[in-house]
DNA sequence: AATTTTTTATTTGTCTGACATTTAAAAGTC
DNA sequence: GACTTTTAAATGTCAGACAAATAAAAAATT
């Protein structure tokens, strides 16, 4: 591992990306402890707080954690499925708010994956998260229920369809394009006909998920997709001529 | 922004967050300057080279950029989609490698986010997307070829039909899943006959995807992946006895 | 007056050295 | 042997300094 001490880039930035690729390409393996801080800026010959700075970087990626005390130092660090999902649910959500991702791009894509994982998750989905999506889907038909509280109920369901497809690289992936969804979502109003609307989808998709029938999951879906499209359309719609 | 001194969690932890979250929320926009260093020291109550710590964190996250100078500062970044790209990629590689998730598990994720995007790319790939596709089919006959630049044509070839979807938001998921699988494949040797195979199911879909024939692209990525689980799987067996 | 050059102020990047805190192992004590 | 104390090693934090980059302001030149 060697970094260039004339190269434009940060010094911090060089000893992090040499890490990194030590960890990537399998030079350093989960649990292995890197040199010491002091080490390493002999190493590197580079002071503390620039190695330091280095190793923040990795922490950040949650490529390693730190422990103190005589044994302690910098572990490089398993990166756990929970730990990529949150990850993955805050670049999405800023990848989508900050480049005006249309809705129906966001949608498109949203819908397109969850309905690669409907004929699995008819299939393969337990007991639990089938009653996990009919007391969503009872939760969304109280009236009371404030539109973010509907969303949220909704993102819950749909958690719980992708997860019964039981295969946790799906679920990953999935995280992103549901969760970064529902700020998009929170910006729609839902009638009280629009939500009977989307209650009477999600009944069917579930009713299809019970009965083991990924077809029938996959044409709900799809149905949910397009009354979500034109739902977002005329609400936006109708914010634009009132201005 | 505030933070707790008594906290078990590092300061520049606490900064970090804290920041991040204001991004996250909206409070500071694309573009938006910090406070410089030394502000922020104060305002934080803690000496620079903490701070620095935090703004290292989210750097390494692509959530801000510095530059030097006068008028430099840290400044909100623009998450583009190539950064996520390689994120997602990194993330993707490292949580497969780490988990010891198995060949089947990751294909049949990556095959079925794929075929989600098939019957949008069979309406909306451009030509060049089909040239792509065409090209790399051709490099894949080629006998001279190693293993290795085989399943890189392959990652080429899937992702040219991915990105004829037309859909950053389905590519930028799409990226991790294929790209990820690259190393898996790679434990893979391809036997004249097995190249012959996967290069037919390849023109196939290309095929179908040049008529706008979604649901037999759909279908012949359903045969690939049914193709490259029996290859894995006999491979896998083959070192198994070889033991 | 316009242009070029020089100066200056600001900000990040890096270094040195120090002390605080945490933690486990070693040493000491009963 | 079990418990307590000490010690050493590591990260976390701080203070102060200088280097380097950069743009704006000031000065010099044409």
């Amino acid at each position: 591992m060697k970094i260039d001490p004339n190269s434009s880039a940060d010094l911090s930035a060089q000893i992090a990306q040499a890490i990194k690729d030590a960890i990537v390409s399998g030079d350093l393996i989960v649990d292995q402890r890197l040199p010491s801080e002091a080490e390493l800026s002999d190493q590197f010959q580079v002071s503390r707080p620039t190695v330091r700075e280095a190793l923040k970087r990795l922490a950040a990626q949650s490529l390693i954690r730190t422990q103190r005390g005589a044994t302690g130092g910098a572990f490089v660090n398993r990166l756990s499925f929970e730990e990529a999902y949150s990850q993955q649910i805050t670049t999405s959500t800023l990848l989508l708010s900050m480049n005006s991702v249309s809705f129906d791009t966001a949608c498109e894509a949203r819908y397109a994956l969850e309905r690669a994982c409907a004929p699995l998750s008819a299939l393969r989905r337990t007991p639990d998260q089938l009653a996990t999506m009919r007391a969503e889907i009872f939760r969304q038909a109280q009236p009371s229920l404030t539109d973010e509280a509907f969303c949220a109920s909704d993102v819950a369901f749909h958690r719980a369809l992708v997860d019964g497809a039981a295969n946790p690289v799906l679920s990953y992936q999935l995280a992103g394009s549901v969760e970064a969804m529902q700020p998009l979502m929170n910006m729609i109003t839902f009638s009280a006909r629009s939500r009977e609307k989307i209650i009477s989808l999600h009944s069917q998709i579930a009713d299809a998920i019970e009965a083991g029938d990924g077809e029938a999951a996959t044409l709900g879906l799809k149905d949910l997709e397009s009354e979500t499209r034109s739902l977002a359309a005329s609400v936006f719609a109708a914010r634009a001529a009132q201005k």
